[in-house]
DNA sequence: TTCCTTGCAAAAAGTTTGCAACTGC
DNA sequence: GCAGTTGCAAACTTTTTGCAAGGAA
């Protein structure tokens, strides 16, 4: 468990919300994906633990953590929706395998100074805590270029 | 239309596919969308002058061009996938905003460089030419920081 | 004529909503 | 006890598939 138990029922609360044992364990399941999971993955997880939670409380959990900073949710390049532990200080990106879905970090810093580019050229601000690269790790490429 | 004729209908032929009306109808309908479209936006087109084409041919149809190279395919940052005209000389990526949906292209020597130190560094190759990255263009900034 | 393609309808997959029973506070 | 939350079932939305009629080569 990543989490820090106080924090986040500080921040349920603070926003009006109930701690529930259903949303401590859906909340764990975020953590054990470590990096990015998509809600699948997440339900699988959780109903090894509590085989009668429903899926739309998975759906309902996962967009009320969202909505209070808890999680962050982005959108990969192949269509699905992943969720990951919102972290203010650490930014950094993701590389992901389309082929064997593997995940790699890239640090912050290197991304952020071309968004910082772009933003002075253009005045487009990126969203740039949602972001995943799509394409082939290294691994993949060696097995099949 | 921007595609020419000649073209389209070889790599079409050439792969073992007929060229019928409706898609001549919905290749124009994604050379009108001038950047990405969504498939929703291409039904919407091609029924101005097709009343009755159905929602499954043009599922069926841009799988199709697809698959051959005439079209790309990209998830936007959204979750939407968003479909354009292959070129493959002229490499570019999209800034989308979220808010007001505007679309903006940038260089792709700009992103590509950093892409291949990327490649350098880790081995991982970024699919290049589905790069849409969302954020606030400077237009709705503006009105509401 | 041959076989690919289309439109229609139905099925499947993914997501949301209404509601009574339950539970945190 | 009150109000927010959950599980279940049903509704909705989006995407895919089966099939008979139509059309390209």
């Amino acid at each position: 468990m990543s989490h820090h138990r106080t924090a986040y029922e500080d921040i349920l609360r603070a926003a009006g919300h109930r701690v529930t044992r259903q949303r401590i364990q859906i909340l764990d399941a975020v953590c054990e994906g470590e990096g990015h999971t998509t809600l699948a993955a997440v339900y699988v997880r959780v109903r090894r633990h509590a085989p009668t939670i429903d899926l739309s409380t998975i759906y309902r959990t996962l967009r009320l953590f969202t909505s209070v900073g808890l999680v962050i949710c982005t959108t990969s390049p192949f269509g699905e929706d992943l969720y990951e532990m919102a972290n203010p200080i650490d930014h950094h990106y993701h590389l992901l395998c389309r082929r064997c879905g593997a995940q790699q970090e890239i640090a912050g810093s290197v991304l952020g100074a071309l968004f910082a580019e772009i933003e002075a050229a253009s005045g487009f601000e990126v969203d740039g805590d949602h972001l995943v690269i799509g394409g082939v790790c290294g691994a993949c490429r060696a097995r099949q270029p």
